[in-house]
RNA sequence: GCGGUUGUAGCUCAGUUGGUUAGAGUACCGGAUUGUGGUUCCGUGGGUCGUCGGUUCGAAUCCGACCUGCCGCCCCA
């Protein structure tokens, strides 16, 4: 027989109990916040229809998109030899259904398809995994889980500054001390249409998206060759200059920019309504104004958000932001939403690099009975069923070995305490507990242990 | 999708200009200790040297392709 080598695909992990504990720990803590905040669970197929996911995440996502060959004979009607047969057309023809991308479009969808049984506004939490036929890095994962909290049906800008508490009180929870960057693409819009370039405000996004990394020069360089003119790169000038500013500072720069723009002075006052609102919160979250954060996702017509930990290398943590037009690719109008997105796994690795995991979850198995014989072990079993009746996570070794061996499995478990009972404690009516941690033991009622464990 | 880099025992890693039977630590299993783990001592087992192909009398070592992890670009949680 052959042998499988056990591998499996690029990009994606197994996790083990460790690993699994912490990651609960991570979703039963979102969650609870969730609820907190009144967002209900919604689950959506891993699947979609590849005419829903297509052309929501630009270019670059439709290239990252996961896609399910057909079932039965997926050749039927196909020409290969087709010489207009590009390799995105024959996708289409071989494949009607995709991995979802993200959580935003499939909720979009689901909105508009059970519109009649939701009121609205409406909030949802949805918890899943998505994917992403991405290069693996560090951080970065072919499969993966959002935790996404969206309100739709709304436009009012309380809707932002729930999104922003909340992230405050997830990321406080955690213990990650982390910057929210803000920004907003009617800003982005109206800068666009200021230096005389409206229609390149995708263009004007990407290159200033990179301002951080390669510097000014190399934007500007980047810009001319997307096709922005020089006159119009001189006009930004000034908001090369935002950085180390205030968000009042940047504020009123952007007045003064953006002065005849309307797009741009909505912008403006759509920011500073958010932050106004968010002055009576007291967060911890450090709130910066960034006009260089754009965002791939080209359905954003709003606020976007973005946060990242100040103590840890690794990209954003989660991200967000306002859609007004989402759900009119499929037929419903007038219904603005806005959603924000955690990354459960990079909130893992961040926590795993800093250290910040409670100890307590490592194992919730308080005791260890302790096997000794056939006879004996129906003596245990009736002090298992005890303990377990008081609510205590408990187990018994289930095999007749050696008590050495016994032991080594609670102590490569971390089971704080052990329980023996053989001839002497059955004849006593009690249990032998052993701390494994200060290595003493006592001979106890079984109500006494209960007492202990508890 | 483009460029770079990596792979030897379950894990962390040695392995000389290409040369006999590929090593260590740790973990596992057994014993010292048949009612006591975590510390100590002794011993056993465990390898298609990432995969396939090539060069060579001879390849873990040199060459090629692919796979995987990582880094940069792109993009993103």
């Amino acid at each position: 027989m052959n042998i499988v080598k056990p591998s499996i695909p690029k990009g994606t992990r197994d996790f083990t109990p460790t690993e699994m504990m912490r990651r609960n720990y991570i979703f039963d803590t979102i969650r609870s916040i969730f609820y907190k905040h009144a967002y209900l669970p919604i689950e959506t197929p891993s699947m979609e229809n590849l005419s829903t996911l297509m052309g929501k995440y630009g270019e670059e996502g439709d290239r990252l998109l996961f896609k399910i060959l057909n079932s039965g004979d997926f050749t039927q009607g196909v020409n290969f030899n087709d010489p207009e047969m590009s390799v995105n057309k024959l996708a289409t023809k071989l494949c009607e259904k995709g991995l979802r991308y993200d959580l935003t479009v499939p909720f979009a969808r689901f909105v508009v398809q059970h519109q009649n049984e939701l009121t609205f506004p409406f909030k949802r939490y949805q918890m899943q995994p998505v994917w992403r036929a991405d290069r693996p890095q560090k951080g970065r994962y072919r499969e993966f889980y959002q935790c996404d909290a969206d309100i739709i049906g709304s436009i009012s800008l309380i809707n932002e500054a729930e999104l922003i508490e909340i992230t405050d009180e997830i990321f406080s929870a955690f213990g990650i001390a982390v910057v929210m960057k803000i920004n907003n693409r009617k800003i982005l819009s109206g800068i666009a249409e200021v230096i005389g370039e409206p229609e390149q405000v995708t263009n004007l996004c990407i290159a200033m998206d990179k301002l951080d990394k390669i510097g000014q020069e190399a934007v500007c360089a980047e810009m001319m060759e997307r096709g922005i003119c020089e006159s119009a790169i001189e006009k930004l000038k000034p908001i090369f200059e935002f950085s180390g500013k205030s968000n009042d500072e940047k504020l009123g720069l952007l007045s003064n920019l953006l002065a005849d723009s309307e797009i741009g002075k909505k912008g403006i006052e759509e920011i500073t309504t958010v932050l106004d609102y968010v002055k009576d919160m007291d967060l911890a979250t450090e709130l910066e104004i960034d006009i260089t954060l754009a965002r791939g996702l080209n359905y954003y017509t709003g606020a976007i958000f973005e946060v990242k930990a100040k103590d840890a290398a690794m990209g954003s943590i989660s991200g967000g932001g306002r859609y007004d037009n989402l759900t009119g690719i499929f037929g419903l109008k007038n219904m603005s939403g806005v959603g924000i997105s955690y990354g459960a796994e990079r909130i893992y690795d961040v926590l795993n690099e800093l250290n910040l995991f409670p100890a307590a979850i490592l194992n919730p198995v308080k005791a260890l009975f302790i096997n000794f014989s056939a006879e004996d072990e129906r003596y245990a079993l009736s002090g298992l069923r005890a303990v377990r009746k008081a609510g205590i996570s408990a187990e018994i070794y289930p095999d007749h070995v050696k008590i050495g061996k016994q032991m080594s499995y609670a102590n490569s478990k971390s089971i704080p305490f052990v329980i023996m009972a053989g001839e002497n404690e059955r004849n006593n009516n009690t249990y032998t507990l052993k701390d494994m941690t200060t290595g003493e033991q006592c001979e106890l009622t079984l109500d006494n242990i209960i007492e202990k464990l508890q």
